[in-house]
DNA sequence: CACGTATTCCG
DNA sequence: GGAATACGT
């Protein structure tokens, strides 16, 4: 309200003028300069795909035509830094504040907060909300104000919360353009000539841009919601939401959704209409894991790249791109993995059954390393999230306390009996197996060689031999988890007697890039001064390397100390006003690696405080504020906390470990807390 | 109704 | 693969 300049409301994942709350402040506070900054390369390893870039383009438009109807125009930036632009912005508008809606993906976390600090610092008021989640990460916490480490506890407390999520904001009925003048527009290049053709089929099947999210949450909400639990398992993807793509842009607000479906809930409850309501609760733990994969994301800000559960570090995953390549084109062998991957190539989608399918069998059949799958769907999905993904692909790794267990192989042809019962779902994306009966549709390995003559079908030549048979993978997956626990409780007894950890131990060496990808290489300077630390750092490169793992990386003394400072004020600093105290910090990595041993003795150390909201902040907020949750609640983080193991809440209350794989292995109840580790240098 | 067995579900 | 549930005798 204060102040002569316009603001500027910085628009990213949050492609909305409707329940968009850093818009409505901006309108609220005046005239607005509405912003879109495309800088890519920010992004490291994470340069979005091709029809996540087609998806992001036509989004945009859609915004722009709507902020046009209302009064202005969205001003584009081609940047290689998101921060220099805003600040140029500033500088070409006189604006005086700056108004955007949190992200908790690795890269953001510290892009923002670094915004967050250079603007402010430039006399700029900013003020950032949240427009993603039904609850901020850290207002979701068990009794003693710990994260849950289990999503049906994370749930189960978001569904019982005390307030609910917000209600929806109404799109503004006009904006006041701010001088926009001086402050010209790049045009943004989304997609080369090579990629246009490809993507002029994905308009046939998708609408992006808020108002069409809308339209696709009414067509789902009234049609095929109701039958949600009964068809969720089914294959053909026409009875899911289709929400994801539009989720992924913010074009539509997840309370809404949330809302939305609620309000249908009651309806089908009033009705007595079990199923009905049965559906709207599955559906709703959809998009709860939406939501908790955001909340890992913040609590872990590593698990893009690293296993949750570190005794993963050991395991021995088989690097061989020949495998990897026979999964990305769909020839494995498998019907079922196959016809995933050839849809996921055609058409940027697939069901969440079949990612849970291919990523199962690329994890558990080949034993490539997850990170390169996760990649993969990055690169090729039209919804592609990297939380969400990397939730996803840890569940499946079972590198997480309540994924699927490691030492279980799911068999692609059961499942494909289950989920594609008749086969079409297979037949329709390998036509060189449309001729095949049913009953052999899911293992043509099994079928006379009259049938597949029949069918025209000649394994090994039209038609791949399972790459890996099922009983062998079997056996080789055991053998590679005696290895890494062995590695594992090796390495443990070796830190607890204070010896080097895996001295010239060959399953520590790095797995390299695909050449197939386009990753850059990480070349591992070795530090002979400190072997604990390279041996440390080797294991985290066994994943593939990412942006973060290089920006984290801890060559020289003066930059890990900065880096240091930023990975842990990131976690602090999504709200708008967190105080970062200062804290004890461990200096060595000894310390740091001893630590796990004593954290089963150590109580729970999240340093959660809640604190209120600073004065200054408070104060030029009172009038404007409603739409904050902030009685002044607003977590403050000491860093000390990161210094300890992440802890799983164990068998205490009620969350029995259900998984005998994990109760053979106690250990394993550890939550990697990645973040000591490279906060030592 | 008890008991054994098939089926389903598992973030 | 194992618990929980549904089913069948």
């Amino acid at each position: 309200m204060s102040g002569g300049g316009c603001s500027i409301v910085w628009f990213r994942r949050d492609l909305r003028v409707e329940d968009n709350p850093a818009l409505a402040a901006g309108v609220r506070a005046g005239a607005v300069i509405a912003v879109f900054i495309w800088a890519p390369e920010e992004e490291g390893h994470y340069y979005p795909g091709r029809v996540s870039r087609w998806w992001l383009k036509q989004s945009l438009a859609h915004l722009d035509s709507s902020l046009k109807s209302l009064g202005t125009s969205l001003v584009t930036k081609r940047s290689t830094d998101s921060i220099s632009s805003l600040l140029e912005i500033v500088k070409s508008t006189g604006a005086t504040q700056l108004f955007f809606n949190h992200l908790y993906d690795p890269i953001s976390l510290v892009r923002d907060h670094r915004a967050k600090e250079m603007l402010t610092a430039q006399g700029i008021s900013v003020r950032s909300f949240n427009a993603d989640l039904l609850y901020e990460p850290w207002e979701v916490n068990d009794e003693e104000g710990r994260p849950f480490t289990t999503f049906s506890a994370f749930w189960e407390k978001c569904l019982s919360m005390p307030y609910d999520p917000e209600a929806p904001l109404l799109p503004p009925k006009r904006i006041i353009p701010g001088d926009a003048s001086r402050c010209s527009s790049d045009s943004l290049v989304f997609e080369d000539e090579s990629e246009k053709g490809s993507n002029a089929l994905l308009a046939r099947a998708w609408s992006p841009g808020w108002s069409n999210a809308d339209k696709a949450l009414t067509t789902f909400v009234n049609g095929p919601l109701l039958e949600y639990s009964q068809n969720r398992r089914k294959a053909d993807s026409a009875t899911t939401s289709f929400l994801s793509p539009h989720l992924h842009f913010g074009e539509v607000s997840v309370r809404k959704v949330f809302h939305f479906v609620r309000i249908k809930q009651v309806l089908w409850a009033n009705e007595g209409n079990r199923a009905g309501e049965e559906s709207v609760n599955l559906f709703l733990k959809s998009i709860g894991l939406r939501e908790y994969s955001r909340y890992m994301s913040f609590n872990h800000p590593y698990s893009h790249e690293r296993p949750l559960l570190g005794h993963l570090r050991y395991f021995p995953w088989v690097v061989d791109e020949g495998y990897f390549k026979a999964w990305r084109q769909g020839r494995t062998g498998y019907p079922l993995v196959d016809a995933g991957m050839r849809e996921l190539w055609a058409t940027g989608w697939l069901h969440d059954r079949i990612r849970v399918v291919v990523s199962s069998f690329f994890v558990k059949v080949l034993q490539l390393p997850w990170r390169w799958g996760m990649k993969y769907f990055w690169d090729t999905l039209l919804d592609a999230d990297l939380e969400s993904d990397a939730l996803g692909w840890q569940y499946i790794s079972g590198t997480l306390p309540d994924g699927r267990e490691f030492d279980r192989i799911d068999n692609p042809q059961f499942v494909g009996y289950k989920c594609d019962p008749h086969g079409e779902y297979v037949r329709r994306w390998l036509p060189e197996l449309s001729r095949l009966p049913t009953e052999w549709i899911h293992h043509p390995w099994n079928a006379p060689e009259s049938v597949l003559e029949a069918a025209g079908i000649e394994l090994g030549s039209n038609y791949p031999l399972p790459i890996v048979e099922i009983d062998a993978a079997k056996v080789r997956l055991e053998q590679a988890l005696t290895q890494m626990w062995q590695h594992e409780a090796a390495s443990r007894a070796a830190i607890e007697n204070g010896m080097e950890e895996g001295h010239g131990d060959s399953a520590d060496s790095p797995i390299a890039f695909p050449q197939a990808m386009h990753m850059e290489m990480d070349h591992e300077p070795v530090r002979n001064n400190n072997p604990v630390i390279v041996t440390v750092r080797r294991y985290e490169d066994q994943m593939v390397p990412s942006m973060t793992s290089s920006l984290f990386r801890v060559d020289d003394e003066e930059t890990s100390v900065n880096i240091r400072n930023s990975v842990v004020d990131t976690r602090a600093e999504v709200p708008n006003d967190v105080n970062v105290t200062e804290g004890p910090r461990r200096d060595t990595l000894d310390q740091a690696v001893t630590q796990p041993a004593r954290t089963n003795a150590t109580p729970p150390q999240f340093n959660f405080v809640v604190g209120r909201r600073n004065s200054e902040d408070s104060t030029a907020e009172s009038s404007s504020s409603t739409r904050e949750r902030d009685g002044g609640v607003v977590p403050v983080w000491s860093p000390s906390s990161t210094n300890y193991s992440d802890q799983y809440v164990g068998d205490d209350n009620g969350i029995g470990t259900s998984s005998s794989y994990l109760q053979r292995h106690p250990q394993s109840h550890q939550l990697m807390n990645w973040q000591r580790l490279s906060q030592t240098g």
